[in-house]
DNA sequence: TATGAATGAGTATTCATTCAT
DNA sequence: GATGAATGAATACTCATTCAT
């Protein structure tokens, strides 16, 4: 990928995170980027797939970020990391979390099933630890977590460390 | 308010609910709502005088919503009405809670300390009920709350209902 | 002439004056003028049927300003009187100057034969004073005035006075 | 500067010298100048940067014209030129002169010290004359030239001739 | 690969005007 | 006489996209 294009990319990142796909046009993005507005169409045909180019990478840092979690093979552990993630959201990686989150409220880029894999280990750490429903509690905690990274994503990271040694007490880990 | 005028933001909310309010155009609003394009300018200044009279009467609803939640004494029913709330989202008012969400994530309409009055009856109702930290348990109960809202709007009410039961069970209400 | 009406035909003189026929909406008159924008079609039908009647106060007021020079029989008297026409514009009348000299551009209502009343009595007036050729002076006069009166209107009144006595010095009245 | 950017600014050129700046719409002018209407705002941002550009061009055909003038070193030739000056406006660029004008009365555009030059050298022309109050005469012939120049671009050259050869054998020369 | 000129459809907004009351 | 709701056409301007170079 030649400079230019990445330019592009991390340029409209930026900017469909913060404002939204729809907010902001090409041409915006071409002079942030400080190229010429046919490049993006060169490389990306349209508009739409820039984002979805965008998209794919987006989804690639999630299935790395979840990837560890999948091979833990101790219950506690597994259910720790969990409880961590939103926690450390990398400053240069806020942007491919808030684009991710916003989204989720287009039907076209909300595939609600991408989450089972980790729905389902969840719900056999529960399981090992003895849960009463661990199906329900693994659905929860994904919904608690969704909620505490979209608060972190939105109002920063301050007042957060308590929050999370709270959550760690809750599920005593 | 006349027929018309009304009939203009009951189409924008839906709108802009569904779609997002940069999706949507003022002509499009005025054919759904079967008026003259002008007709929305001259009630409203501009599109964004819409999107604010619309936010308005949102946050009427919020307010008439929480209303009787504020002045529960019983600690234990008042966070029994705050489970439900959820749950019990009128289909009639979906796209006024949609929206809601939606603009959280635009500063402008994101204030983060409108919650704030709930948030302390919470910690109060924690409290009476001997929770340990009871500050931490509102804040992670309205969190949780935000998420399983924006999941029945975003998916429906279907499976909800035992989720609901379980949420009860774990607070043991 | 009700005051409602009368408000209206100030209202625009001033703006039309100031800003221009095009630069000036009959919305804005009608607020300045605090009036309801259908009374100004009420009165005048449409909007140039505004700028109209106020044209034809207008040339009202150059008929009577004028009045008094063509029946003046002294012919250095006359000539004095139009020497001074342009430095006694009243504060109160600027508006229908200005609205006079900008219209003067609009072929519409440019009517180069308006003047020639005064055009004839000042070549009398300099074939009595023994004037070479008493016709061309008087269109130099004309003109002269014409020049002076836009300068005023544009910048004012400040140092005028010097150039007056100066130009009745040139004309050894 | 490519062919269809000059077109557009020669199209404007003459549309606001003839009807007003705010008489002529974009989409009038890129109709008549047979380019998109989008190409105007990508050329010059908006109207007013079209009507800036033009006025720019204005500025240098004025520059040049009096540059001859301001060099000249015998009075009685200084005088002659800025006599003859309005009379040989060229058919062709009638347009910048009529725009020039009709932009005086807008405040903006209505820089009251650009002839100050003009007027310098006018007041020492007079003052080798003999002439006993130099300034007053400059400035007295500036506006006499602007009356005139006004009245050639309004009504047309006829009858001018013997005008002109009347001014000058006012001024003897 | 990269640019920049160019387009045509679309956008928010304004305008003069009408009409029922 | 006067209002204010309503309109439809027009306005300045933006947008995503194309294309020749």
């Amino acid at each position: 990928m030649t400079d230019k294009k990445e330019n592009i990319i991390y340029t409209a990142l930026r900017l469909f995170a913060e404002e939204g796909f729809n907010a902001v046009s090409t041409s915006r993005i071409a002079k942030e980027a400080k190229v010429s507005e046919g490049l993006i169409f060169r490389h990306f045909q349209n508009k739409k797939g820039l984002l979805d180019a965008i998209v794919e990478m987006t989804d690639q840092k999630v299935s790395m970020l979840f990837g560890p979690f999948l091979f833990e093979t101790d219950a506690q552990k597994a259910i720790h990391m969990i409880l961590s993630l939103p926690f450390k959201i990398d400053q240069k990686e806020q942007d491919f979390w808030k684009l991710q989150y916003k989204l989720k409220w287009q039907d076209e880029y909300n595939n609600p099933h991408k989450m089972d894999p980790i729905l389902k280990k969840l719900t056999w750490a529960f399981g090992e630890l003895g849960y009463e429903e661990p199906q329900y509690e693994a659905m929860f905690l994904m919904k608690v977590m969704d909620a505490f990274a979209i608060a972190i994503l939105r109002d920063g990271m301050e007042d957060m460390a308590k929050l999370e040694s709270f959550l760690k007490k809750k599920y005593k880990i």
